[in-house]
DNA sequence: GTAAGGCTTCCACTAACTGGAAGGTCAAGG
DNA sequence: CCTTGACCTTCCAGTTAGTGGAAGCCTTAC
């Protein structure tokens, strides 16, 4: 069992994140203890690395819910769990694609940059014409 | 020049969206019409895109003004601009492999469900074991 | 010339945290 | 046993980045 220091950081979340995530049932602790410290097992840990993973690439917090769900409730059909699936994939290479170009745009520029203190990126040119 | 509803097209933006940047004075129109409509240039439309493309990735606003001053302070030194770009390309790095992980996680429980109506996707277990 | 649709400002509201105060808990050291 | 420091609690206020809606002006098309 995990008090929710401990949890936050296995989850690579601020504690205050963790203790908001309780408050909305998103993520709640399995259980209190006698002080009333919140408990985290190893499932809530994942359940919040998976969903820590999911903010940071702009799922709401509601459709974090509805991922969740797709873990957890066992009456949904397989058909529409792989609809949702299928859905959010897409979004998310759709987000790749266009990391992928931000990634470019910044290493073509740190690349054009020369390092010294001439102050000339040639791609301040390309941008601002 | 394109009216605000062109710009946030161009730059697929909510309208509501675009009027704000100009606001916080992030991406400003380049000038007025007679009836104070703003008006946008290529260049305005252009950074619109590449705030866009960065707010989605979890650059705060003020990182984006940052990011865009790297385009347009001519009087930055060379050497400062790539610090900065090759910081924020690590960034990115780490980003895109955790969506690649979340990607691969939702693809493998896509794969897994069999898609008809019996809902037992294997990595539920998993998942809540 | 009037109706539709786009634009303006302003103000209120939301989502998702985030910080801080006031105070209880727990393990370690003197 | 007591105290000190780190960690926990609740509650409330503030922040960031929009978003919705009202009231009213502008423009184009029939």
């Amino acid at each position: 069992m995990y008090n929710i220091g401990a949890a936050a950081e296995a989850a690579e979340l601020p504690v205050k994140t963790v203790r908001y995530y309780a408050d909305i049932d998103l993520v709640t602790p399995s259980e209190r203890s006698q002080a009333g410290y919140r408990q985290y097992g190893e499932a809530e840990v994942k359940k919040l690395i998976f969903v820590r993973r999911s903010r940071t690439f702009g799922f709401s917090v509601d459709e974090c819910r509805e991922l969740l769900s797709l873990y957890q409730d066992r009456n949904r059909e397989s058909r529409q769990v792989k609809q949702i699936a299928l859905q959010r994939i897409e979004e998310i290479e759709h987000k790749m694609a266009e990391l992928q170009t931000l990634h470019d745009e910044l290493a073509h520029l740190a690349e054009t940059c020369r390092g010294d203190s001439r102050p000339d990126c040639p791609i301040i040119k390309s941008f601002s014409a």
